[in-house]
DNA sequence: TTGAAAGCGTTACCAA
DNA sequence: TTGGTAACGCTTTCAA
């Protein structure tokens, strides 16, 4: 049996609430002499004795975790730096200040999302970009919270987000493009993030791009077939540049391109988003566009962190301020003027 | 305020073990009228009502967590492979079986290891190979199931370990490098695996299979001083060959190697450990000792999980067993016959 | 079929 | 300086 409170209580001949001030006490008031608090440290080594935090989470309300949510929960691909750069800049701000980083296969994977509050974290990181409406409708009547990233901000009252000025980063790479002699340009995605809220959005923010450009954008569901990039391979190529959603696809892309005897850069042009180090190591080297990700991720966590301090001392939330980052082009070799 | 099984009881006119049992009844040989249970369900949901994970978790002793813990935490370089890869595993075995995944931070950092029994874990998967007595004693005497992943198997008693075979890997790696015509060889570690169990066990491991071929192992522990690399760019080399500690190590001296004016493989051959994704990124392409992380990590966990099912239905705990893994060694480009 | 009561292990409040 | 009592929210046992 474990050694509880009580145990150490009756073998010392003191009450709990003693042993429970001499060994956990924080700012308890109660003050115990100094030859019974000595006692009682001694018997509680001895009998081994180890405070449980559930109880004391359930007692205090406070766990001390905090739950990170992502998509692709099953897959951190090992070549994707997304998933290790969102951990390390959520672990810098969460074990400093001791809290414990969960992750929960009821968020992660399910539909499941009222789950967020079933008491066992103080506060949620939300990086899913699938938003539905029973998603967002469980966030705001959460009674922790939440902060999240890569959603446009204002989408979800209330709720702060950390996201990439998506506007801004395609306006970049299209102009980018445009200088370069482009005229035939395309934003490719993949079938999942097609439906995401952040492929909505860079979509979108594609689309004027390319009309400010005067260019006409097209849009390609990349589904890994590399027959799809044959016809690039002739001079008559619908498209002499693709846009991506994300390193990774680009990373396919650049990977099926010789499959379908596409050459890159000389037939088309390829830019990635995120400028992860993955992008140093492709062939050619991959341009992308710069997402911080994990000064991003160290930023929602702190001020998720901030948000869960000021809820327990009852300070009145402040106003919902969200956090856009800017992303510069990382220009490699993937990118160069259009054949002729 | 949250609502509690007790709101709904007095809301509905029932008492609060009733909506238990309709709410959350399991194997509850309470039986309740289809009338009242419609009726407090439907009030539930009006009311918002959410199980507290927490009070259940105390109640029966079952959180539905595992932690995981590994060293450097802090900094799950994206170059390295071997954290997502492992939590892959952890993750495939975690997920389906409905258990929540945590990184604490007083296991992860500090040498607070009693924390593995503070209540909040049904489980340990214990990664860390820096094992001190004070922790092997934390965990022996803990009151969960824990397993270790690359610990020596034998050394904490009644701790069952999933590791690589470093003898035979070692072998491999050197008897490789023997068939090339090697004759004066190193292996390389950097200061803080030198002290690890893991980095102990691979340093005797590649001693021992020195001896065997015959030839003289020496010990460099690489401080990541390009400068240290010089003497390997002349022809008087005290070394042709270095087998490194890991992936991440190897990389490093790849890295460092043009630095110094070296040249791999022609002045010397690099061997790595672990054969990640990594070594297909790196220029040359490095040779290295294929150990299955994610395989490993799956079956590890997937033991946990046994172990934490039969202590809770009272069965006896079975004999103590750990597996072993075969390393083959991936021969890339990093290894080649020496310069005369 | 239902309810009352007793915990799980902790801490906060109030009285001594 | 101390101890008793009552929670935190849930589930299980026993009795009606």
């Amino acid at each position: 049996m474990r050694t509880t409170i009580r145990d150490i209580a009756r073998a010392t001949g003191v009450s709990a609430m003693s042993v429970s001030a001499v060994l956990n006490g924080s700012g308890s008031n109660v003050k115990v002499s100094k030859d019974k608090a000595d006692e009682i440290r001694r018997v509680a080594l001895d009998l081994r004795y180890r405070p449980n935090t559930l109880a004391r989470s359930l007692r205090n309300r406070r766990s001390h975790m905090v739950a990170v949510v992502f998509q692709h929960f099953d897959r951190l691909a090992d070549q994707q730096p997304y998933y290790p750069q969102l951990l390390n800049g959520v672990m810098a701000a969460l074990f400093p200040a001791g809290y414990t980083l969960a992750l929960c296969p009821k968020l992660m994977q399910g539909e499941d999302a009222a789950t967020v509050s079933d008491g066992r974290f103080d506060g949620v990181l939300w990086c899913r970009p699938d938003l539905s409406e029973e998603v967002t409708d469980s966030i705001v009547n959460s009674n922790i919270p939440v902060v999240m990233m890569h959603a446009p901000p204002g989408l979800v009252a209330g709720v702060p987000s950390f996201c990439a000025d998506n506007t801004s980063a395609l306006r970049t790479a299209v102009r980018h493009l445009c200088q370069l002699g482009h005229e035939k340009i395309a934003f490719v995605i993949d079938p999942i993030n097609e439906h995401t809220v952040e492929g909505i959005a860079r979509l979108k923010a594609f689309r004027a791009a390319a009309d400010a450009a005067e260019l006409e954008g097209e849009l390609i569901i990349w589904r890994r077939r590399p027959a799809e990039l044959a016809p690039y391979a002739r001079a008559d190529r619908p498209h002499t540049a693709f846009v991506c959603f994300s390193d990774t696809v680009a990373g396919e892309v650049l990977a099926a391109c010789p499959l379908a005897g596409v050459s890159v850069p000389d037939d088309i042009s390829v830019i990635g988003f995120d400028s992860s180090s993955f992008c140093e190591g492709t062939r050619p080297r991959l341009t992308s566009l710069n997402q911080p990700v994990e000064r991003m991720a160290l930023a929602a966590t702190t001020h998720l962190l901030d948000l869960i301090r000021d809820t327990s001392e009852g300070v009145a939330p402040s106003a919902t301020v969200s956090h856009i980052y800017d992303c510069v082009l990382d220009i490699r070799e993937s990118t160069a003027a259009p054949h002729a």
